[in-house]
DNA sequence: AGAAACAGGACTAAAAAAGTCTTGACAGAA
DNA sequence: TTCTGTCAAGACTTTTTTAGTCCTGTTTCT
């Protein structure tokens, strides 16, 4: 539980990379992988996703590649696992998952949601800078 | 990420209905799977490492079965996601599992500590009764 | 036009989680 | 003591998820 996956890893090591190159040029997959030690095509489809959440723009052609979209101070810890892993979801319901009417009542359920905010509040305080 | 796993549901569901069943005679894990609504041999699997983890109280023999080891506000809902999950761990090290020498100066690997310090307290914080 | 980069779907492989089976140990009652 | 009904525990199988590859296409710059 709470453990981060290799996808949201290598997404970590590769923003910042990204971040400490302080040029903004467009840097390609390839040069991205090989010093973050990590398949380039395997690596591409982890930037196809942090770049379809904005947190990366990439360009194409013979001099394209990807850089950051925004400086690392205002990329947050939060959206970085949002766009590898999808949205922090403890769970459902404890009781009964068709039992709950998942809105109120629900004791259980009560208590994830706030588990939940709480997971996001505190990655919402950790920027790439920070790493 | 972030998302408890049938283990600890089933977990959670079985310590529930103990809780609920005020008198503390031991109840029968056929009993509890039932009304859980889980596999008999499964939930036996779960309790089994609840009874390690010293939250419940197993006793064989005909009479036998599962009772909490301490009243329900007595126990957390970190002590029940280790039983079934193990410690919370959200990473070794966002840079190089090897060259991370894991105690000093590796920035992000200060961060991780301290969100699984937070989610810990937090999780403590949260008791089977509140469930 | 052509080379070099990303885009994206289909596919395969590996790992983890979920669940079953079987045998044994223990407790209590007849 | 012996029989019945419970949990204990390891080996095993199945299912699901994650990781990773391959191939074809699209874009951009020269």
């Amino acid at each position: 539980m709470f453990k981060i996956n290799r996808k949201t890893e290598y997404a970590l090591r590769g923003l910042r990379y990204l971040a400490n190159s302080r040029t903004n040029e467009p840097v390609m997959i390839r040069e991205i992988a090989q010093k973050v030690d990590a398949s380039p095509v395997f690596l591409a489809k982890i930037f196809q996703l942090l770049n379809a959440a904005g947190l990366v723009t990439s360009s194409r052609g013979v001099v394209g590649g990807f850089r950051l979209s925004r400086p690392p101070e205002q990329i947050n810890l939060r959206e970085i696992v949002e766009a590898t892993e999808g949205p922090v979801s403890v769970n459902l319901c404890v009781v009964d998952e068709d039992a709950c009417d998942l809105t109120k009542t629900c004791a259980a359920h009560k208590v994830w949601r706030q588990v939940r905010y709480s997971i996001n509040k505190m990655l919402e305080q950790i920027t790439l800078k920070e790493l």
